[in-house]
RNA sequence: GCCGAAGUAGCUCAGCGGUAGAGCAACUGAUUCGUAAUCAGUAGGCCCCCGGUUCAAAUCCGGGCUUCGGCACCA
C-alpha cells in the first residue's frame, strides 16, 4: 500500500506503485491533461516518474510558478534538437533555463547568423507541432560516453565525464534526438506551446572559461501563452526607453566620444546631478564621522608594488614614464594614498577607529568588451574611504558601514538591495590565518543584522574577502555598487601601526568600503531607477517659469530671482510660443515643477504651479510657492 | 580581450556602384495665445578613419577605431 500525500492534505492510496501521470489522471481528467510534472518531497520530476513510497507529490501545472522553468528547459532542447536537424555538424553542449528564457551552447565551425535564428524558429515550433513524446533513459555511464562519441557530441561525453559517480546518467529522448541532462522534462514537445521567441546570438566560452573554445549562443525567451510574452516584450521595449545612455543623450546630462574610450564628458546638467550626490554623501559621512581627505592621482610605481596591485593588475593601469625614466601610475586605488595619509605621525588607539574618506577618480584600462555606458568606465570616482580600527573594533565598524549602506539607499527607494558575500580568491597576497579572520568578522557582520546574502566562492579581492551590494538596472543587468571589503593585508605590506594600549605598535584592520561606488554608475543605475524623472533635490533643473504672454515677463524674471535666491536651479522661459507647446517641451525634459504666470498671475503675484505628469495646477502666491518648493526641494536628511 | 552585429544631418532611420534623402530637432519670419506639438520658410553631411578595386565607391574588398548584444574580466 502506497500512500500518496498531496498539498491540499488529503491522501491517495494505491496498491502498486504509480506514476505521477497516473496519479494525476486519478485526481482528475482536467488536472491530467493540465500536468507538465510531479513534485515529489519539494523536487520536481518528470511527469511518468514512479512514486513506489509514501510520500507528498505535487500536480506541476502551466500554474505552478515553477512551470516556466520547465518550459524554458525544454525550449532549450527543442532548440537544440531544430539545430540539429538544420544544421547535422553542429555539436550541442549545455542548455539550462534562466531568467525570462533559455539558451543553448553549441560548437560548430562556423557562427550562427541573425537570418538562421528565423529558421531555427520556424523549425521549433514544427517540433512542437509534431508533439514527440519525451522520454526518460538511464544508461551506463561508459555506454553513454561511447553513445555520444559515436554521435561525434565530444563535449556531452566529457561532460559526462564530470558528472560525479554514483549519480544516475540520464539521456532524454525527443524524436530522434538524444540529450544528456538530468531533466525534469515536460512529457511531450507539444506542451512547450508557442510562446517564445529567439533573441539574440552571442559568444560564450566552454565551461566560462576564456582559455577554451567559444561557442555559439543562442538565447530564447519563452512563456507561458502568447499574452504573457507579448507583455515581456512589451516590458523590454519600455525599458529600453529608460537606458541611462539614451536618456542621457535625450536629457544632455552626458557624452562619450570616440577619442576617449569609457570616459564621460558630463555636461551642465549631468555634473549638477553628480554634484548633487557628492553633497549628499559628504553630509552623510561627516554625520557618521568621517573627515575628508584627498591624494595624489599619479604615483611611483614602487607604491603600486607594495600595495600588490602592480602584480595582479598591472595590465589594467595606465603607466607613464616621464623624462627621468621613472615610471608612474595612475591610480586605479584609492587605498595606498589613504594609508599614506594615516601613516604621518604615530597614531594611538585612541583616535580609533579612523574613517578617512575621499573622492577619488581611479582609471583603469577595462577590457574594451567590458565597456557600457556609464556602468563600467575606464575613468570613475568612487566615494571612497578606509576605516582604520582595531582588530576588536572590526566587526561593530563594518555593521555600521553596512547600515549605513541601507539606509542610503533606502533614500533613494532601494528597499531590495542584494548582498553578495565573497570570499578568498585563488589569486591573492596574506596568510589563511588572515583570511580565516577577515571572513568570519564580515560575515558574522552581515548575519548578526539579519541580512539576506548569497555566497561567491573565490570572488574576493586580492586582499580580502567583500561584501558587494548589487543594484538592478532597466533591463534586468545587475551591477555592484556599494561594497565593502576587510583587510588585514594592505596594513602590513605597508608597516602600518598604532600604539595600543599596553604601549605597544599593532596593526590595524583597514575596511575599504564605498556606498556609491563609482559615482558614474551610481548616476546610471539612479537615471534608470527614476526613468529620468529625478525627485526634486536631485534634478539638474528643477523649475521653470514660462510666460503665457509677454506682458508677463518681468514678473517672470521676479519669480525665477526669487527661486534662484533660495538655492532652486531655475530657467525662465519667455519664448513667443503658446502655453501649449511649453508645457510640452518640458515635460519631454523632464523638469519636475513648471510655474506658469500670465497676465492674471502677474497682477496678483502668484504662480500657476503645474507638477511633472499632473493634469491640473495649483495658483498660489509666491511666497507660499517659495516655502513649498524650497522645502521639497531639501536633500533627504 | 573573444564571438556576432552596426556606424549616413543634432536624434531616429531610408538609400547599397552613377549629382546624398525623410521625419523630428535647429534657425528665420509671422502669430501674444491659459496648461502636452501654431503656420510658413531656411539651413544643415570628410556617408567613422586609412588603404585597395573601378571611368566612377556612402555602396564592393582589406585593415583599423568606436558603439551595441553576449562571454570572459571587474582591485
Amino acid at each position: 500500500m502506497i500512500r500518496i500525500t498531496l498539498p491540499d492534505g488529503s491522501v491517495r492510496e494505491f496498491e502498486q506503485p504509480v506514476s505521477g501521470a497516473a496519479l494525476a489522471q486519478s485526481i482528475g481528467a482536467g488536472l491530467a491533461k493540465a500536468a507538465l510534472a510531479i513534485r515529489i518531497d519539494g523536487t520536481m520530476r518528470d511527469l511518468d516518474t514512479m512514486i513506489d513510497r509514501d510520500t507528498r507529490v505535487a500536480i506541476v501545472t502551466t500554474k505552478d510558478p515553477d512551470a516556466l522553468d520547465l518550459l524554458r528547459h525544454d525550449a532549450a532542447h527543442v532548440m537544440a534538437e531544430a539545430v540539429k536537424e538544420l544544421f547535422p555538424e553542429t555539436q550541442v553542449t549545455i542548455g539550462p533555463s534562466i531568467e525570462n528564457g533559455f539558451y543553448y551552447d553549441f560548437s560548430r565551425p562556423t557562427p550562427f547568423t541573425p537570418e538562421d535564428l528565423a529558421v531555427i524558429e520556424a523549425r521549433m515550433r514544427e517540433i512542437v507541432a509534431r508533439d514527440e513524446k519525451i522520454v526518460v533513459e538511464t544508461w551506463d555511464r561508459d555506454e553513454a560516453v561511447a553513445f555520444f562519441l559515436g554521435l561525434g557530441e565530444t563535449y556531452k561525453a566529457e561532460i559526462i565525464g564530470s558528472i560525479p559517480a554514483g549519480q544516475p546518467i540520464t539521456l532524454y529522448r525527443q524524436g530522434a534526438f538524444v540529450d544528456l541532462c538530468r531533466g525534469p522534462h515536460l512529457p511531450s514537445t507539444g506542451k512547450l506551446g508557442n510562446a517564445f521567441k529567439l533573441t539574440k546570438l552571442a559568444g560564450a566560452y566552454w565551461r566560462g572559461d576564456s582559455r577554451n573554445e567559444m561557442l555559439q549562443r543562442i538565447y530564447g525567451t519563452a512563456w507561458g501563452d502568447q499574452k504573457q510574452l507579448d507583455a515581456y516584450l512589451t516590458m523590454l521595449e519600455e525599458a529600453e526607453k529608460r537606458d541611462h545612455r539614451r536618456l542621457g543623450r535625450e536629457m544632455g546630462l552626458f557624452h562619450f566620444q570616440e577619442e576617449a574610450p569609457g570616459a564621460v564628458f558630463w555636461h551642465p546638467k549631468g555634473w549638477t546631478l553628480f554634484q548633487c550626490l557628492i553633497d549628499y554623501m559628504r553630509k552623510r559621512q561627516n554625520a557618521a564621522d568621517y573627515v575628508e581627505i584627498n591624494t595624489p592621482e599619479v604615483m611611483d610605481r614602487s607604491m603600486w608594488e607594495t600595495s600588490g596591485h602592480w602584480q595582479t593588475f598591472r595590465e589594467h593601469m595606465y603607466t607613464t614614464e616621464t623624462e627621468d625614466k621613472r615610471v608612474f601610475c595612475i591610480k586605479p586605488m584609492n587605498c595606498p594614498g589613504g594609508i599614506q595619509v594615516f601613516k604621518q605621525g604615530l597614531k594611538s588607539y585612541r583616535e580609533l577607529p579612523m574613517r578617512m574618506a575621499e573622492f577619488g577618480k581611479v582609471h583603469r584600462y577595462e577590457p574594451s568588451g567590458a565597456l557600457h555606458g556609464l556602468m563600467r568606465v575606464r575613468a570613475f570616482t568612487q566615494d571612497d574611504a578606509h576605516i582604520f580600527c582595531a582588530p576588536e573594533q572590526m566587526e561593530a565598524e563594518c555593521r555600521i558601514v553596512v547600515s549605513l549602506i541601507m539606509d542610503i539607499y533606502r533614500d533613494f527607494g532601494f528597499e531590495n538591495v542584494r548582498i553578495k558575500f565573497s570570499d578568498r580568491p585563488e589569486k591573492r597576497i596574506g596568510s589563511d590565518e588572515i583570511w580565516d579572520t577577515t571572513e568570519s568578522a564580515l560575515r558574522n557582520a552581515v548575519e548578526s543584522m539579519g541580512l539576506e546574502y548569497g555566497v561567491n566562492p573565490g570572488e574576493g579581492a586580492f586582499y580580502g574577502p567583500k561584501l558587494e551590494f548589487v543594484l538592478r538596472d532597466a533591463i534586468g543587468r545587475d551591477w555592484q555598487c556599494g561594497t565593502l571589503q576587510v583587510d588585514l593585508n594592505l596594513p602590513a605590506r605597508f608597516d602600518v601601526a598604532y600604539v595600543g594600549e599596553d604601549g605597544q605598535r599593532h596593526a590595524p584592520v583597514m575596511l575599504h568600503r564605498a556606498l556609491f561606488g563609482s559615482l558614474e554608475r551610481f548616476t546610471g543605475i539612479l537615471i534608470e531607477h527614476y526613468a529620468g524623472k529625478f525627485p526634486l533635490w536631485l534634478a539638474p533643473l528643477q523649475v521653470v517659469v514660462a510666460t503665457i504672454t509677454q506682458d508677463a515677463d518681468a514678473w517672470a524674471r521676479d519669480v525665477a530671482a526669487a527661486l534662484r535666491a533660495r538655492g532652486i536651479r531655475v530657467e525662465t522661459d519667455l519664448r513667443n510660443e503658446k502655453i501649449n507647446y511649453k508645457v510640452r517641451e518640458h515635460s519631454v525634459a523632464k523638469v519636475p515643477i513648471m510655474l506658469v504666470v500670465g497676465k492674471r498671475e502677474a497682477e496678483t503675484g502668484a504662480v500657476a504651479m503645474r507638477r511633472l505628469g499632473g493634469k491640473d495646477q495649483e495658483v498660489l502666491a509666491l511666497r507660499d510657492a517659495l516655502d513649498t518648493l524650497s522645502s521639497e526641494a531639501a536633500p533627504p536628511a
